[in-house]
DNA sequence: GCGATCAGCT
DNA sequence: CACAGCTGATCGC
């Protein structure tokens, strides 16, 4: 999920927003909608993009402009001008559909590699600049400052298929159902062209897109595999809508062949989700291991095939631990990464050196001193504290590990909405109960200290009744942002720790 | 009437 | 719950 950069960066990743709008160069890692979301309304030159993903993006937004993209070739760093800094972006694979890249910058703003969205593997890692990359019992040369990471399946703990494993099955599935006269395959979806190319290859069978269903979809297989498509719906292999309510639809399709005494055809359905949310809860370990050794049937005939393009848990440990970065940003929902062990033992804000990059890309400017008069008093509140304090307040839509919470850029809902007393101790109680948050941040006890930390920012705001634990406003900032509304608030949580802590150290 | 944004759903 | 995406409602011009 895209998020804006901060404020101390003159460019932006993804976003296209009034806020991103004033950043001075643009980059677009692929094609997927939800990275291009605004992208019509909101959209400045220069756009920085793979060709690829340029072409996709124009068929989808037909009235964008061309001329607005600079292309970018995997490997080749080229240097930005830019008014303040010149810095260099070099694009490399990011494993997630066509098109899709990473971009590593390197700047006076420190080294950055901002994955986009990524299912990232041992090759995919090997073609970062070396320095970058660690031995074994060896740090990189060249430690990165800060890795903004997709962490969409963060939480996914089970050993995924790589993709080229998972093609295998899907081809598997279809050898062992040779009755089956018609194979659906719901692979609409940009990032799922291997697989058809690769059934296309193994069974010499072209496969069947209903052009005039799915335009938009016919339009962008057209232009990443244009040889492997057919307009004869007398192929065995057809493409298949994964919505809406593909289980209906399957059962209606089985009812129909069977009405007409023909064998059952074949559904396939590659896609991580159904593994990421399916209850396994009452399954022994060995079967849930062998849910990803080969295709699997449902309850309503689909075959599944755990086909992700974004990594696992121990796919994004493994490359943290080659990467070393000193800083990991989310561009996922805190409370879906926060599991992360490398996060959690390395990337936390305690000894900052006033020299770190941190400061500036938070826009916190360490020589002026404080003159916010409510903090005033708060006379042990330190830089570190904040850090914290500052990156919520100035909204600079920031994800930090256990640290500040996602974005509050361009809500209608102020930030004061979230910092009322009664919602941080309750939150505070949830995490107490919840265990998941890393060691020596649990606290229990209940503080209503926020508000003089904050200060003037924590005025009061109109807000509708709780439900459910959670204030309705704050449900209703979430839902708009299209993030679920997570448990523990672990920026407050930090606020509150935090402020203990200098309180003690105040005392001693 | 149109596009942009949002709510809800899979 | 949610991938990435769609549909339909609502808002503002």
């Amino acid at each position: 999920m895209p998020i804006e950069m901060p404020k101390g960066l003159p460019f932006s990743v993804d976003t296209w927003t009034p806020c991103s709008n004033r950043k001075r160069h643009h980059f677009l890692t692929h094609a997927h909608k939800d990275h291009s979301q605004g992208i019509s309304t909101h959209s400045s030159f220069p756009i920085y993009a793979t060709r690829l993903t340029k072409s996709l993006t124009l068929n989808y937004y037909p009235q964008l402009n061309e001329s607005l993209f600079v292309d970018i070739e995997i490997g080749q760093p080229i240097a930005i001008n830019d008014p303040v800094e010149t810095f260099t972006v070099t694009a490399f694979d990011a494993n997630h559909c066509p098109g899709a890249v990473m971009f590593l910058f390197e700047g006076t703003f420190g080294n950055i590699l901002h994955t986009g969205d990524c299912r990232l593997t041992p090759e995919c890692l090997q073609r970062l600049p070396e320095k970058y990359l660690g031995k074994t019992s060896r740090e990189p040369k060249c430690r990165l400052d800060y890795i903004f990471l997709d962490c969409t399946f963060a939480t996914f703990s089970s050993k995924m298929p790589s993709k080229h494993v998972a093609i295998r099955q899907v081809v598997d599935c279809i050898w062992k159902h040779p009755d089956a006269r018609v194979v659906y395959l719901t692979c609409d979806l940009l990032g799922q062209e291997d697989i058809l190319e690769n059934i296309c290859k193994t069974f010499g069978s072209k496969i069947f897109i209903n052009k005039e269903n799915n335009p938009e979809c016919f339009q962008s297989l057209s232009l990443t595999i244009p040889n492997i498509l057919s307009q004869d719906p007398s192929s065995r292999f057809h493409l298949f809508d994964g919505f809406p309510r593909l289980s209906e639809r399957v059962e209606a399709k089985i009812i129909e062949a069977r009405a007409n005494f023909q064998p059952d055809p074949l559904i396939i359905r590659p896609s991580a989700q159904w593994y990421v949310f399916e209850d396994v809860s009452s399954e022994s370990e060995k079967q849930k291991n062998s849910r990803f050794k080969e295709a699997i049937r449902d309850s309503f005939g689909i075959w599944h095939v755990c086909y992700s393009m974004h990594s696992s848990r121990d796919e994004l440990e493994w490359a943290l631990q080659l990467l070393a970065p000193k800083r990991v940003v989310s561009t996922t929902p805190e409370f879906r990464a926060i599991e992360l062990g490398y996060v959690r033992r390395h990337c936390s804000f305690d000894n900052l050196a006033p020299d770190d990059p941190v400061w500036k890309l938070l826009d916190i400017d360490l020589e002026t001193p404080l003159v916010n008069e409510d903090i005033q008093e708060e006379v042990t509140i330190n830089k570190k504290e904040m850090l914290t304090v500052s990156s919520l307040v100035k909204g600079t839509c920031l994800t930090l590990f256990g640290r500040a919470r996602a974005g509050l850029g361009n809500s209608t809902l102020s930030y004061e909405d979230l910092v009322k007393p009664e919602i941080s101790t309750q939150n505070v109680d949830e995490v107490g109960s919840d265990g998941e948050v890393p060691e020596g941040q649990h606290d229990g006890s209940k503080s209503n200290g926020l508000t003089k930390v904050i200060g003037k920012q924590a005025t009061a705001c109109s807000s509708t009744g709780m439900s459910n634990g959670v204030n309705e406003n704050i449900r209703k900032l979430y839902r708009s942002m299209h993030i679920p509304v997570p448990k523990p608030l672990p920026s407050l949580v930090e606020i509150l720790n935090n402020r203990k802590r200098a309180k003690r150290s105040f005392m001693l």
